[in-house]
DNA sequence: TTGACATATGTCAACGTTGACATCCGCTGT
DNA sequence: ACAGCGGATGTCAACGTTGACATATGTCAA
């Protein structure tokens, strides 16, 4: 800035007036100004503008998981329309679901002071330390899954209900033996709500849950072998309920691979070529792009001013989408 | 940390000297201005700390056209995997495939001072402007598609030879008519590229090119009715080739509603389910992984001295995954 | 005993920008 | 002729951190 304010001949408070429409400032000079920026190349530096007094900075910090997953992918999508509208930018990072590097991502945001945190926490975070940014007023909100110790503002599915209904769609065509295809670490806070819903559907229906029928895996291939397990076994499954997105698709293709045509599916999670596979695949549909949105609305809310209000938590819900998979009943 | 240094009773260098390992410190000294730091929760502002003279900081900056697209995905996966075995971070944005956002997210990384940039252009961008920061030094790095108006590192994937080699095999199975389901806009690199590699083995086949077999449309939808307009044409196609993932998506959805099992189909990129579609999908399959993962190394490279080195090109070969879909004969 | 050296800490300035306040100029109305 | 005013620009300090250099205290070999 020291440059062009030379190349003009004013100082660099002028430019800065002409930069940040701030002020009066000459036309003739504003001009010369511009042609010197131009000239020059001058970018100005974000780092010493938001050094000053508590200033913010118009960005977003973002944390997911993993950026190779879909889901997270339109979860994003729907953060970022929403908080564009704003002007403000989104930057994301990943943690590849280690509380380390989620902390390490936190931190780095934080150092940035960005004016506002949205956070996928992965399964061992503790977010403790969050409390006094939030104490502080900046606006924090959790996706997809809840905050560990402390409270914040938090968007999430209604997982524990719709995987219920999905079992129980199961259930209400017959099947009595049912297995489950999970997420790991098994302390994930939606597979373990997912397999409450699981286990909810069962108890309804006066089932009786055995552990035999739950196998994990977190990829599509690990996924894979866990289904091919539960269909090995000595009492199989008539029925399978892939608890996220990753399950379903390592279990179409156990059950494909294995000539299995037999089995009733369920996944958690719509796939985009659900209604091509075959049988076509039912699934308990979530909304990412509306969890992403609304995360975005409380984040914008907060930034409004309404930032000491108590946190909200906002369930979205899922929709069963009945495609066949789901409804193939049990052998004779 | 002025706040730190007054609570140990030292002064704010000492402080900045424990947090940095920096010269030596009394062991009691340190551990004091630790405890203070905990209790105080201070939190480093990385934005004063990069200010100084000419400071990077260890972030990498990354812009991608959309964060929805798994090939993308798969990219970041790339980078980040070889990236932060170096410490580095990596911050994302997208770009929603406009050259304004594109512009937008470039200046707040070179604003934030970041250590290096990594940019899958937007459809319409110009990079003449990145020239100066690329002279100055900073490691700027192209992928999936170059970069307009300047010379710089970049990593692509052999778009027109992969698209060749897919179309030449729909013709080695005795097609002679062949759809070509594109992206959207028509001047985007990849969908140029791959339509050149569809032109060149209609021509070492001798065959006719007919722009009545070309239909395009950017996301799975409008693929899936670009694709069905190919059906319904006169002389209709008996084999189709699908640009890239969205596109081969909409096309498989468009041959199932279609009721169409006659029709052969190669997309360019895999999909996670191909194998399990009916028929399976054969594809010419791209590797983002490495893409992101090469492009990494030629950063590192260039922030490990070689700054000034001529820009590198790299080649990602693709490879054809035969699995029943490109195969099917054309009737009779 | 002295000076050379290492250790522990402090002082100061600078990074680039912008708020608060000051200055200078020309114009207006009386 | 002069006070008053608004427009155009300047001056200064501060933001939080760290490099360069200075100071103070202690240790050890000659």
């Amino acid at each position: 800035m020291a440059d062009v304010a030379r190349e003009v001949g004013v100082t660099a408070k002028t430019v800065s007036r002409v930069l940040n429409d701030d002020g009066p400032v000459a036309a003739g000079t504003r001009e010369r100004v511009m042609a010197a920026v131009r000239k020059l190349g001058y970018q100005p530096n974000l780092m010493a503008r938001n050094m000053r007094v508590g200033a913010r900075d118009a960005t977003i910090g973002l944390v997911i998981p993993e950026m190779g997953n879909p889901f997270f992918g339109t979860v994003v999508g729907g953060i970022e329309d929403t908080v564009r509208a704003r002007g403000l930018t989104l930057i994301v990072g990943s943690s590849s679901e280690t509380a380390e590097l989620e902390q390490s991502l936190i931190a780095t945001f934080l150092a940035r002071r960005v004016s506002a945190l949205m956070v996928v926490p992965s399964a061992a975070g503790d977010h403790r330390h969050l409390r006094a940014e939030r104490a502080a007023g900046l606006p924090i909100v959790f996706l997809d899954r809840p905050a560990v110790g402390m409270a914040a503002d938090q968007v999430v599915s209604g997982n524990r209900e719709g995987a219920r209904s999905g079992v129980a769609h199961l259930i209400a065509h017959g099947h009595r033996r049912i297995g489950f295809v999970g997420d790991l670490p098994a302390t994930l806070y939606t597979r373990r709500e997912r397999f409450q819903g699981y286990r909810d559907a069962l108890e309804e229906a006066g089932l009786p849950f055995d552990k035999a029928l739950v196998e994990s895996g977190h990829d599509q291939d690990a996924a894979f072998a866990a289904a091919l397990r539960l269909l090995d076994l000595p009492g199989p499954p008539t029925a399978l309920f892939a608890a996220n997105n990753f399950a379903a698709m390592g279990t179409v293709v156990a059950l494909a691979r294995a000539g299995r045509r037999d089995v009733a599916l369920v996944g958690f999670d719509d796939l985009p070529l659900a209604e091509v596979l075959d049988p076509p695949l039912t699934v308990v549909a979530q909304d990412p792009f509306a969890i992403g949105a609304t995360a975005a609305q409380l984040v914008l809310s907060r930034l409004d001013g309404h930032r000491s209000k108590a946190a909200r938590r906002v369930l979205v819900p899922t929709r069963l989408m009945v495609r066949g998979s789901g409804e193939l009943p049990p052998p004779r």
